[in-house]
DNA sequence: GCTAGGTTCAAACGATCGTTTCAAACAAAC
DNA sequence: GTTTGTTTGAAACGATCGTTTGAACCTAGC
């Protein structure tokens, strides 16, 4: 990868977490680069691919991470179902680490860069979001399922949903609403948020399904 | 009223659902209305005023609902606290009856527009919210306090923050993640699922404080 | 030294953006 | 019927957008 490219692809990152998708340009994208304005569709051939290798660029080694750290977990457990709470802890802990970055540093821009762009209703977002999570998607379900053998097949799509959302909601909204609170509690402690996290979603899942089967057992 | 403004509003809530607030166009809203391109910044000065607007028009109802309903069950009560699962209910169902609306029906436009345009990272955003929602904020953190007294105050509030986060992710990538899902298993059953994304956060809510007790006890 | 292929550059392209202008159309009051 | 104030209309404003162009530049390979 050329000397330009990196330049431009870590100049993106920051605007594209700053303006959204749309709110981003080429001209402040290159300008912080400092690099010529037609280097971005020589190098990257669109605004668009841009995006799209950024995307990938950063996201496909994490999604690699989630899924051999599970598969790991399960050859460990050689075909016992792993802890749920583990399973949401493998899914969510890769990008989440990267949000409640050290100390006082503040979080990698590309990470808001693309939660921010995936809320954008471009279709463009939601076949790469399909392209680049897809996998993982279906094997964490997989797993949720085999944790949970005694839930509802569609409760348990419905909750993976629930779950999903919540990151992103929390990727896209952390700063914001930390600000609301009046109160910056982030970023201090970041191993007891991030398990703070994890033990939300996992009570939340596990919380309906046991709801779900006390209304059978009547 | 007059007639042009409603159907300037109605043709905006579509227009920025669709495209997000960089994404909409004055153009695209005032064709759609069948209005001169003038009559925004007429009627409403500028097309940020515009959202401003819709958004309080829509919003402040809805507001007034969560507040005066959770003050219903607090004088019911008359100092005893209100339950979690009912404070969550009355934060999330006012909003959520909305999005799973009525049988085949689509969503009403101006909940994906509002949840759309809040993700996108403008300061006029970060403003709006917290106009509107910072008094709702603030009394449904107090009314979680008290239906858990056990609980560290900080805890809660960042587990509010967690099903804020929630909230609005589900409302941004309901129908995204219903893709995802190959299923379209959302708006059937619409109470069911309200259910269960309220159990889904009560239950997330507890289960962090109950943790966090049993850590204690050690 | 010359050539070829890859890379950078300033400049321009056509399109679209939010906003403004100002005359025309309109309605209500007298 | 004339006046007054409000609302609409077509057209243009200046700015910015993503992209393209074609010449200049650089660096190997011969």
């Amino acid at each position: 990868m050329t000397e330009t490219k990196i330049k431009i692809l870590e100049a993106a990152e920051v605007e594209f977490a700053d303006n959204g998708f749309n709110g981003a340009s080429i001209r402040n994208i290159t300008q912080r680069a400092g690099v010529n304005i037609a280097s971005i569709n020589y190098h990257f051939g669109s605004k668009e691919s841009l995006f799209r290798e950024m995307f990938h660029f950063r996201f496909d080694p994490i999604n690699e991470v989630r899924l051999s750290r599970l598969r790991e977990e399960q050859e460990l457990r050689g075909g016992a179902p792993v802890p749920l709470e583990l399973v949401i802890r493998i899914l969510v802990a890769p990008v989440f680490e990267l949000l409640l970055s050290e100390a006082d540093q503040p979080p990698p821009r590309f990470v808001l860069a693309i939660a921010r762009c995936l809320s954008e209703p471009l279709e463009l977002f939601t076949r790469l979001g399909r392209e680049v999570f897809q996998e993982v998607y279906e094997t964490f379900f997989s797993a949720i399922r085999d944790a949970l053998p005694e839930a509802d097949v569609k409760q348990v799509r419905l909750q993976l949903n629930f779950a999903v959302s919540s990151m992103v909601g929390m990727l896209t909204h952390f700063s914001r609403i930390e600000q609301f609170a009046g109160d910056p509690l982030l970023r201090r402690q970041k191993d007891e948020i991030l398990q703070q996290f994890i033990t939300f979603i996992t009570s939340g899942i596990s919380g309906c399904v046991a709801v779900a089967s006390r209304h059978e057992e009547r």
